[in-house]
DNA sequence: TCAATAATTCAAATATAGTTGAACCATTGA
DNA sequence: TCAATGGTTCAACTATATTTGAATTATTGA
């Protein structure tokens, strides 16, 4: 992960109305929602929903696909793997007794093949 | 960890200057490092440097301890650890088997004594 | 005591982000 | 085919964040 892609993501979260956007997608998981359920579920005008969607995405932090004439978003959950590892690299650097930290090999991703990269 | 102090934390990393202030005292571990050097390494005038490093600590993502007339500024991991717990809570509610995020019980902290919250 | 050093606060300026309604494009089903 | 539906884009406006230099506070060492 490059610092640019970790300020964006960052960014990304940094707003009441995107957090809860993406909380809520983590809610789903795979299954996700599409753009009306999310504005309905949050109470938001679909101009608005639309901006900071977009933005998510564009950062990685959902991914998007069409259904028909719904846009189906959800949550990228091995990015924000990603994210976590790169802000805990190389902590408390030559004193790994001193850090709280749990770490694991850069770019791993536990367990299921549903969480690939999809953006 | 509530939704107010969750955007805040992601605003306290939501910009290039005060992720470089993170990951150089998340480098440092327990030993920190005082403003003037933070401002040395990043090459940051002082009063920038404190505009971010005031944000960070009042979001309690920094501490800061008096030394004379240095203040000595450390990363709080452990409030990291929550805030990931935060954004991962309820993953994939209701379908554990597709959730590729590890977790942990909520407020917890792995191992060492070293990271209690000191903010 | 007092000049030097470390860092912060303040106020003014600039820059960036968020919100909104109107207009638009794509898909669907009658 | 074409009106209805789902969603996005655009442009204008408002709000918030960042940066800077000057002034300030606190501590130290001569």
């Amino acid at each position: 992960m490059r610092k640019i892609s970790a300020v964006t993501l960052f960014e990304s979260l940094a707003s009441g109305v995107r957090l809860d956007i993406y909380r809520l997608l983590v809610r789903k998981g795979l299954e996700g929602r599409v753009a009306g359920d999310i504005a309905a579920a949050l109470d938001l005008p679909p101009t608005n929903l639309s901006f900071h969607l977009k933005a998510m995405t564009q950062a990685g932090l959902l991914t998007v696909e069409q259904e028909g004439r719904f846009q189906r978003y959800r949550a990228n959950l091995a990015l924000m793997q990603d994210l976590i590892a790169y802000l805990t690299e190389e902590c408390c650097a030559g004193n790994p007794e001193q850090c709280a930290v749990p770490r694991r090999a850069k770019g791993t991703v536990p367990r299921t093949p549903s969480t690939a990269k999809t953006a």
